[in-house]
DNA sequence: TGTTAGCACTCGCACGTGGCGAGTGCTAAT
DNA sequence: ATTAGCACTCGCCACGTGCGAGTGCTAACA
């Protein structure tokens, strides 16, 4: 891998480790008294120039100190970069907060984001899981007054959601009851794309004098479950953005700030250059992310399980200096955690 | 009041105008020019000394231009502004936003925040209607799965909760359609300090071999209903904060970006110096208010009301420098249509 | 041949200086 | 009572200077 004797991995090492932590462009003198080598400032300065060469690094401007370039970080992550375990307290943490809200989606995705932003210190953005591939498994249409219902669904990756559903005249309460059964007889463990004509005939004749009921019902079952818009999508940690050096202009925090408080930015910067296995994490850095706003910013990225079926996404922005072993970590550990939780209760 | 002649009230209008606009100190002889009051700036001079000693500007330093202070913005608040009507298209717009989501008090309130925020340029806030003294509508458990079922609960405001109950066996499909039953005979149109014993027991005695189902949904529905912890906020157009020149440095963008994060201190905010009839309009500048972090900011407050008893509350955050006049015409631009939209409805 | 000390050079940055301009208060004339 | 005129203040900006961190190169050394 481009060939980096021992010396110059190290010193490339304690370049990048050193400017994550500092922002400030590191010179050779500094790495020989900070990180004992056993070599002088000369002998790293020489290393330092083949280094620039191979493009790992550059300097800010003639005669000061190296920062790491986009390449280097690309090399940090591939080949350098050692991932760190979380510590017990973090992990305990972790899966509590897991636990405690696995039954209700939405804290928990807002839970999560919070849990990493937290710990990373970095700007975190998590979605709901979508429900694309999901199965109906309970419809309750509950009655609010002589004009509307409420529509109540539970799908099989524990979501719930409800919606009014307007009517010239809605029909009493036992009357609900009896269409809620046949509707849960008929749908319960299906897809949406599974609601086919003979299964709507057969529910229409059920219906009978309440069919009128039944078009807008199903209507808004196929809505909520496949409306790409309905996907919440949650952020937490916003405000870290200007704790960066490289945002202390205004103006480049802006747009950052700009588009995280914009639902359609976050769903496309979930969704940044496609799809993404389960379980990997996907690191973007600096140029390599097609969104124009990231394009000084690195992005991790992963998609997680509930089921085995709708998944959901979760990043993490930074600058391009970010603790990439950190972010990591905290990352994984929250995939782990929610893995093991989903399964150890049959999910 | 402070018997103000009619130049120097022109005069300070002038200022407290040109300062909201610009954010610079005004000089004497830029209000000679951009407002043509047919006197000369020595003149100008004379009275703006005046309204100096009156306390309602100040100069940041010696031979600078002035700048409305705090009591300067009381008396523009209290004597000067003249409201600013919505036009028709902002009306319009408000309107349909809100009879598109008043059903769905979740979106209407994340979306009132928003609009706020977009027509003010300010950041906003927003807090879902607080349930205390609202009714039972309705009440329906729903199975899901051996070991658990999910309470739905309608409340007389429209508003829709749902939270999962974890029990040693749930019961099944037709008893749970009983015990809904059941539930909604004895607790319908009662306020949760309307649940006493001898309800309870008559419950219990209905629940029969099922009572062990019974405690823990009552539970979850006082929960529910009071829980203030559960009172849902909103925030919209954060980013604002960093268009205003008065947040430049970082560091005093940065606490206000934390507490706009932080759920705790959003409440803090809205219930700041205790209530607030519903309908009005208050404006706490600067040391008026009472935390420390909006000691040099404003905020435009105001309760409103979806049925007639519970409220929610809204707030625009600024700096001391708002536009005060449109800010306060949005406000009550959404108070407005809220309440005719909520009458229109009979809700 | 690889390593290191020494040195001249570069360049960003912090700092002091001085001129400029917007603004003021005061005085004297209208 | 109003205003022209004037001396004065003070923030701001442009400019020059010195400092320090860092570099590359060369020559000496192991």
């Amino acid at each position: 891998m481009l060939g980096l004797n021992e010396r110059k991995f190290k010193i490339l090492e304690a370049i990048i480790n050193d400017y994550i932590q500092t922002a400030e462009p590191i010179g050779s003198r500094t790495i020989a008294k900070k990180y004992g080598l056993g070599i002088s400032s000369a002998t790293i300065r020489n290393e330092m120039s083949d280094l620039e060469d191979l493009g790992l690094i550059t300097q800010p401007h003639t005669s000061s100190g190296r920062i790491p370039s986009a390449s280097g970080y690309r090399f940090y992550v591939d080949s350098m970069m050692s991932s760190r375990p979380l510590t017990q307290e973090e992990a305990m943490f972790l899966q509590r907060m897991i636990i405690d809200n696995i039954y209700q989606i939405e804290y928990m995705m807002q839970e999560t984001a919070k849990a990493l932003a937290g710990l990373t210190r970095y700007p975190a953005i998590v979605s709901e899981p979508k429900l694309i591939k999901t199965k109906i498994k309970h419809v309750q249409l509950v009655p609010l007054d002589e004009k509307s219902l409420l529509l109540v669904l539970v799908t099989d990756n524990k979501t719930v959601k409800n919606q009014v559903v307007n009517l010239n005249a809605a029909p009493g309460y036992d009357t609900l009851t009896r269409l809620s059964q046949a509707l849960n007889y008929s749908l319960a463990g299906k897809t949406v794309k599974e609601i086919n004509r003979s299964l709507i005939d057969s529910l229409l004749n059920i219906f009978g004098q309440q069919a009128h009921v039944l078009m807008p019902v199903l209507g808004i079952i196929a809505d909520m479950i496949q409306a790409e818009d309905d996907v919440r999508v949650f952020t937490s940690g916003v405000k870290n953005i200007l704790t960066f050096p490289e945002f202390a202009d205004i103006r480049k925090a802006e747009a950052i700030f700009h588009a995280l408080e914009d639902r359609e930015m976050l769903i496309a910067i979930l969704e940044q250059s496609g799809n993404l296995s389960p379980d990997s994490i996907q690191i973007t850095i600096g140029e390599e992310n097609s969104l124009a706003l990231l394009k000084n910013c690195s992005l991790i990225r992963a998609n997680y399980t509930i089921d085995n079926q709708s998944t959901g996404s979760i990043a993490l922005i930074g600058p391009m200096r970010m603790d990439y072993a950190q972010a990591v970590s905290v990352l994984s550990g929250i995939l782990l955690n929610i893995k093991h939780v989903t399964h150890a209760l049959g999910l």
